[in-house]
RNA sequence: GGGCCGGUAGAUCAGCGGAAGAUCGCCCGCCUUGCACGCGGGAGGUCCGGGGUUCGAAUCCCCGCCGGUCCA
């Protein structure tokens, strides 16, 4: 993609490098060993670092981070601290996968300035497409590491440092490790990723690539390069693949977890296999490359051949030791991503985690040691806690998610597993074919994987193999999917090219937010909108409606509907005579309204801090709207809310208006703001500033944030939360009313209550006692009428046959009963076909419209006589429809008044009926 | 954000247009020194809510509520 050109750099002359060829995959590199034909990565190249480490002495990882660090430090780099996994500041991301995801996108294309330039970090990065990989590559894969980031961002007009300087700082670096620089090649190639792509040199030694050095210089568009003004270098070292390379460990794992894996072998097996046999092996795990499925076991297979071991005699220990170390890697990550705030849910980041345990709970199962989940995950938020205080913090939150989680996930495995079982045996019994469908539909529907169907049908004696594209196969039960696209605002936006050469519009409403009157230069006049120099108009944003009001002028008035925001501009939707271009207005806000949606917004501050408090600290904002009359605030929480849960958030948020906090408003910068209050500001969501605006409610809440709010938490009046809703798992939707806009709700609650106290002639207070004997009343009186309704039948019955007819040997009983109760009925005509006669019984019920049973007993069948054909007979003479059994059968519809001739029809019928017989 | 599946006795579910069922659990009795098993009997239901279609809806259609699951 890049010419040599690219990768020819000084600093190469003056060390006196070669390029070469790799002879074996053709990759150009840079070597200061002029004899080396091979670029030393494997694998075209075996790892030739273990047990052979060619540092001059052992790290561990926390040694590795320190010196990397400081090392970079002393070159002048700013050391910041690391960022969380979750990058709440941005939204196209779910995970912090590298560290300059840290600085994108506004660092990166030059928006806001980085909190130090060049400055260095390590970043834990979870990377979860490489969740296959994990333990098979011995540690050279694993969902969460961490990255060395030495990053300098070249502006336009202020030059950092560029390819040079990074490359000799990397080589100076790795030679401070005491590594001979013989075994140091930089291999060229090109990176790309999160919209931005550059040359870059993949940094090798010992046949493992232990950093990347990429010169970030385009954003891509559409297969385009696009050059960037502002030049990164985006340095990736690895800190766990130095770690392991400086001890020479058989995997990574072994070095990265050294301390952590004394204590995870009391929790869970890990297996004993000849360390010498082990050490051969390990030197070939390079070649294990499970890109594609199946392909694994041969993987492993070449790999043992190239070290001359049987690898299918220690096959099963092998797999075993490949688990134990996945089990390490994935519940580090879990535990990283839980100690952020996630609530495992079916969406988005919550669903990869949710996803994450999931597979590591199967893990741990395959290992038979399913229940020391807990307590893995408690290692690992002790032993990374020492250096990632917000695992130690979090720990109360996490083990309580983790354990929530997993109950529930093993309530759908064992619902799940006796669905598959019902389905399956009734299969076997009616010799029916298992399809590939079977095994889509429950991964689909109830998350049942083929290997727990394939389980449940051998204990079933059924041998099953799941068809092999089985993702592929969900996929496309999926692929009729429509893609949900961005909601674009069509109105706004069609205004751009009309607005060329306007100065941003002047916002009274952030330097004066309680004025709601003032004057403005029409600058524009479009279809149904103005646009002013300047406005006290609060356009839509950040979960606060619009303003609405009045725009006083020369011919007239207009009201204002809709204020929307147009890049810098702020739009007026109006209705009515509209301004004339470049004329003066009075703009007049509808005051009573707006305070009305400050109360709501201050309302929803103070009420995210309540849900911290009472629920836990992964209770996090993911979403709200303010309106005039009512609040939503959408939070992430594992559980239904309880009415307790609602009372004492409630209860918090009301004693922080009590105690009348101020309401603080300041503009900082992000990164200042970041470290002053942490990550907690990005409640809204992405804030794509520099600069960004803190509301703060003192000490309680602070947020980055760009609403309107009260002055003092007082202002809000009350808060009552009057509903709250489940709208995803994990998140809970709070309905709430803030000041006077809770009064009709009051009023409304009020009225219903006395309704009821009235309706049941009782006093409020005893309204519930009194209702919950109504209601058992009622049932008592339900279950009296079905018994009486029996003997009344019983009596009911013996009258009728007394008055029955007799067609030939037939009895025949029709009767209209004033009753119109089924049971009654059933029971009416159940007693009178109880004789050993022939006997059948017509009833007819109904006000408007008949209704009919029909029944008789197995002697009248004996002559012919079919109960649900002379229903169907009846009815029609009625002028209804009806059906049902040979000894049983309903019908009706029709009229009552064709009932006469309906009766001398069935009579003459079964008159004819039983003489043909 | 979207797709799919489900909601019937305390629990797990069957029934999928014509009389609300099974198993477990619960209560009573028999058997037993006692317990468990076994046997016999019994209690327990607004078939999630609301509309519609139909003579008739747990069952079919629409809306809502609740739960589950998969995908991005």
């Amino acid at each position: 993609m890049f010419g040599p050109e690219v990768y020819s750099i000084d600093f190469f002359r003056t060390v006196d490098f070669k390029r070469k060829t790799c002879s074996s995959c053709n990759a150009p590199f840079w070597t200061s060993d002029w004899s080396r034909e091979i670029c030393g990565e494997a694998p075209c190249e075996p790892y030739t670092f273990i047990e052979r480490p060619p540092a001059k002495s052992k790290y561990t990882i926390d040694q590795m981070r320190d010196s990397f660090l400081n090392f970079f430090n002393r070159l002048g780099h700013a050391v910041i601290d690391p960022y969380p996994v979750i990058p709440r500041w941005r939204r196209d991301l779910f995970l912090v996968s590298a560290s300059i995801v840290d600085f994108q996108p506004y660092v990166t294309s030059g928006l806001a300035e980085p909190p130090a330039n060049p400055l260095v970090i390590s970043q834990p990065c979870i990377r979860l497409v490489d969740i296959d990989k994990v333990g098979l590559t011995f540690g050279r894969h694993m969902t969460i590491f961490e990255m060395g980031g030495a990053h300098a961002f070249n502006f336009p007009d202020r030059k950092v440092y560029w390819k040079d300087e990074t490359v000799m700082y990397c080589h100076d670096f790795i030679r401070s490790l005491g590594v001979d620089e013989d075994l140091i090649t930089y291999k060229e190639s090109v990176w790309s990723g999160g919209g931005n792509a550059g040359p870059c040199f993949e940094v090798i030694v010992g046949g493992l690539e232990v950093a990347t050095l990429v010169f970030m210089s385009y954003r891509t568009s559409d297969n385009d390069l696009i050059e960037v003004p502002v030049k990164t270098v985006d340095t990736g070292y690895g800190i766990e693949r130095f770690t392991w390379l400086t001890q020479g460990t058989v995997s990574a794992f072994d070095a990265v977890y050294a301390g952590l894996i004394y204590d995870a072998e009391r929790l869970i097996e890990r297996p004993r296999i000849d360390q010498e046999l082990l050490r051969r092996y390990a030197r070939y795990s390079a070649w294990i490359k499970p890109d594609r499925a199946g392909s694994v076991g041969e993987a492993r297979r070449v790999a043992g051949r190239l070290a001359s071991i049987d690898v299918s005699e220690i096959e099963r220990q092998l797999r075993g030791l490949e688990q134990f170390y996945a089990a390490l890697d994935f519940s580090k990550a879990l535990s990283f991503i839980l100690a952020e705030g996630i609530v495992p849910s079916n969406i988005k980041v919550g669903y990869l985690a949710r996803l994450l345990l999931r597979r590591t709970y199967r893990l741990l199962s395959n290992m038979r040691s399913q229940d020391r989940l807990l307590d893995l995950i408690e290692l690992q938020l002790r032993w990374w806690g020492k250096k990632f205080p917000k695992l130690s913090e979090m720990r109360d939150e996490v083990m309580e998610i983790v354990d929530h989680e997993v109950k529930k996930f093993e309530a759908t495995v064992e619902k799940g597993r006796q669905a598959v079982e019902r389905e399956l045996s009734l299969m076997k019994k009616r010799g029916a074919q298992v399809s590939e469908e079977f095994f889509v539909r429950m991964y689909d529907e109830k998350g049942i994987t083929p290997d727990i169907v394939t389980e449940v049908a051998s204990r079933l004696g059924m041998n099953l193999a799941p068809p092999e594209n089985i993702y592929e196969l969900v996929a496309m039960r999926h692929s009729t999917e429509r893609e949900d696209q961005e909601e674009v605002d069509k109105r706004v936006l069609r205004f751009e090219p009309l607005t060329g050469g306007l100065p941003p519009t002047v916002k009274t409403y952030y330097q004066l937010p309680f004025l709601y009157r003032d004057n403005a230069k029409v600058l524009r006049v479009l279809d149904g909108a103005v646009i002013l120099d300047r406005t006290v108009f609060y356009p839509e944003g950040g979960g606060q409606v619009a303003d609405t009001g009045t725009i006083y002028h020369r011919n007239g008035r207009c009201r204002v509907t809709d204020v929307q925001l147009l890049n810098d501009l702020v739009v007026h939707f109006i209705d009515g005579e509209p301004p004339k271009e470049g004329e003066e207005v009075t703009c007049e806000v509808d005051a009573e309204r707006r305070l009305s949606i400050v109360r709501h917004h201050t309302a929803t501050h103070i009420l995210i801090g309540a849900c911290r408090r009472v629920l836990g600290r992964h209770a996090w904002q993911m979403g709200a709207r303010k309106e005039p009359e009512r609040g939503r605030l959408d939070v992430s929480h594992h559980k239904r809310l309880t009415i307790e849960d609602v009372r004492r958030i409630e209860e918090l948020a009301n004693s922080v208006i009590r105690q009348r906090v101020p309401v603080g408003i300041s503009w900082m910068k992000r990164s200042d703001a970041e470290s002053k209050f942490g990550f907690f500001i990005y409640q809204g969501g992405e804030v794509p500033l520099g600069t960004i605006r803190i509301v703060e409610v003192k000490g309680w809440d602070a947020e980055a944030c760009g609403g309107l709010h009260c002055e003092s938490s007082e202002d809000v009046g009350l808060i009552k939360i009057v509903h709250t809703e489940r709208i995803q798992d994990g998140v809970e939707r709070l309905i709430f009313t803030a000041g006077p806009a809770a009064l009709p709700y009051v009023q409304s609650s009020f009225a219903t209550v006395e309704y009821f106290a009235e309706a049941l002639s009782s006093p409020v207070e005893m309204v519930k006692d009194r209702l919950d004997d109504v209601l058992g009343e009622v049932r008592e009186l339900r279950k009296t009428i079905r018994r009486l309704a029996g003997s009344l039948a019983t009596l009911k019955a013996d009258n009728l046959i007394r008055s029955s007819t007799k067609i030939g040997h037939l009895n025949l009983v029709i009767s209209r009963e004033e009753i119109d109760e089924e049971d009654y009925l059933l029971s009416l005509a159940q007693a009178i076909v109880k004789r050993p006669e022939p006997t059948l019984a017509v009833l007819i019920s109904g006000e408007d419209v008949p209704n009919v049973i029909v029944v008789c007993n197995e002697g009248a069948n004996g002559m012919g006589v079919d109960a649900g054909k002379i229903v169907d007979r009846f009815s029609r003479s009625l002028g209804g429809r009806g059906g049902g059994k040979r000894d049983f059968g309903k019908g009706g519809g029709g009229s009552f008044n064709r009932l006469e001739p309906a009766i001398d029809d069935i009579r003459s019928f079964l008159g004819d009926l039983l003489s043909t017989t």
